[in-house]
RNA sequence: GGCCCCAUCGUCUAGCGGUUAGGACACCGGCCUCUCACGUCGGUAACACGGGUUCAAUUCCCGUUGGGGUCGCCA
């Protein structure tokens, strides 16, 4: 049978990286067993679940091309796929837990409960506060609001065996009777998780090592609802470089924040493949090499932390490589970022034809339109530092010089530009050092671009000849 | 504190009883060079500790220490 996974994530604020990851081995295990990648919202916390935050949830999953096979917008046999409009079926399901006695109902107010509870931190800070099951054996059923409690088992033990984690044990002792559904209907996590998976049929549950206690109670619940449990398996945390939990304030934690930055999708989840599994000496894979290498075997148990710079080291590389970024999807990639400086309504061909010259160069997509703004501005920005030092009376010769070189060059290529550069430097006894830098920022406006002879034949020649002579003019100016 | 999990270079990791403990990122040198990169050559750098088991432990077992997760009418 085909296996059958799922991502459920709360729409509570944006995609997080870590969230990412269990999403992604999910999807890469589906997608390599040709099994079904199922996408669910689970937004029974209506405080701080927001619309917002679902869509930002889609499009990220878009934008990384973790596609769902079943979920919000595309549909599916076991829909509804948000768990606010599966009210009725955990309602049912909880109906069916009361009736066989697997579950209660208790009048306790949140209130009473509280106070219990910090009566008991009061004594013993460490303490673990279990609801004592004052209303297990209730026979009475007062007119009053009511959560739907499972009755746990208090002796005995569990044990189940994860795919990454192996043979887990755990003492039921540590079990409560844990509430099922809300006094307003709402399940709570673990009984709408289950009753879910199992009516989605899943087949396999992969989530991060947080869920790893809730799995005990989950399976529980499947023996009471006379199912087979799924498979588990659990993948340890993602942490900030100090150790401590991810989150905002160690820096961009979020999809958007590294789309924005301009992260090659492809990469993104290489380096999220990567960070808790291994292919050997493996580092940069193609999605399609993802699929066919992932496995649970060579998944680790152990945290990690984040690292940004090797994380940006594995975008270079994509980037570097046209085998994972076609030049068909780096131009794609690249333009709305060159948009977002301005400059818009450029061609593709001439795009595509610029990108060779800082491809192996440019860490991002942001940082290749950066490189390239000199290519497609018409009005060059020129650093002031660079003019200064570079734009000097002792080099305006130089520069008309070579002006006039450029534009003497017959076939327009860079190659035959170098040539005829050279012929010239030979002619005027001049050594390329000489020359460069000053015309490097005549040029681009900065002291570091692309080879000299690439920036010319991008610029075209008349416009390179004309910022020559500008060069030439600023010294005056 | 209870329950659960983890432990190889700074970081991500390979290793599945016998290796000069390998790779990648980062870092430090050399080369290449019109700048910046790329590339390339080399270097610094790790099996937490203590007991076992074994002819032999980074590898298997136990303990210690350290780290993490979780103890809600959150997910």
């Amino acid at each position: 049978m085909k296996p059958r996974l799922r991502f459920a994530p709360s729409p509570t604020g944006y995609l997080h990286i870590g969230g990412v990851r269990t999403a992604l081995y999910n999807w890469l295990w589906a997608r390599k067993t040709g099994g079904a990648f199922v996408l669910r919202i689970e937004d029974t916390d209506q405080e701080r679940s927001t619309p917002e935050s679902v869509r930002v949830i889609l499009d990220s999953m878009k934008w990384l091309g973790l596609l769902w096979d079943e979920g919000p917008e595309v549909g599916g046999a076991n829909g509804p796929y948000t768990q606010m409009e599966r009210l009725a079926i955990y309602a049912e399901f909880a109906r069916k837990l009361v009736d066989e006695r697997r579950a209660y109902r208790c009048y306790c107010t949140k209130e009473e409960l509280e106070q219990q509870r910090a009566a008991l931190k009061a004594r013993d800070p460490k303490a673990t506060f279990k609801y004592p099951g004052t209303c297990r054996n209730r026979t009475t059923h007062p007119d009053q609001p009511f959560v739907v409690r499972f009755i746990a088992p208090e002796s005995g033990q569990l044990t189940y065996t994860d795919k990454v984690f192996g043979e887990i044990t755990t003492p039921n002792s540590a079990q409560q009777d844990f509430v099922l559904l809300r006094s307003d209907g709402v399940p709570l996590y673990n009984f709408g998780a289950v009753v879910d998976d199992i009516a989605m049929g899943i087949t396999l549950v992969s989530r991060g090592r947080d869920h790893m206690v809730n799995t005990p109670p989950q399976i529980l619940l499947y023996e009471a609802l006379g199912r087979r449990p799924p498979e588990f398996a659990h993948l340890p945390m993602m942490l900030a470089p100090n150790g401590e939990k991810l989150s905002k304030r160690h820096g961009a934690v979020s999809v958007g924040e590294y789309r924005d930055q301009g992260y090659a999708p492809a990469a993104v989840l290489n380096y999220l493949a990567r960070f808790g599994w291994s292919h050997g000496d493996q580092e940069v894979f193609s999605i399609d090499e993802l699929v066919g290498a992932f496995d649970w075997e060579h998944c680790n148990r152990s945290d990690g932390k984040f690292d940004a710079k090797k994380f940006l080291a594995i975008d270079h590389e994509h980037l570097k490589t046209e085998r994972l970024v076609p030049t068909a999807e780096y131009v794609r990639c690249l333009l709305p970022f060159l948009e977002k400086r301005g400059l818009s309504g450029l061609d593709a061909a001439r795009v595509a034809a610029a990108i060779p010259m800082i491809r192996e160069r440019a860490t991002t997509f942001v940082d290749a339109a950066d490189r390239l703004d000199f290519v497609f501005r018409d009005v060059l920005v020129v650093d002031p530092a660079a003019a200064a030092k570079f734009l000097v009376p002792a080099n305006a010769d130089r520069l008309v010089e070579l002006a006039k070189v450029v534009e003497g060059v017959e076939a327009w290529d860079a190659p035959a530009i170098e040539a005829a550069v050279e012929a010239w430097l030979q002619r005027a006894g001049l050594s390329i050092k000489e020359v460069a830098q000053p015309a490097r920022v005549a040029l681009t406006g900065r002291t570091a671009s692309p080879g000299l002879f690439d920036v010319i034949a991008a610029l075209g020649r008349e416009r390179a000849a004309a910022r020559l002579r500008a060069g030439a003019g600023a010294v005056v100016a």
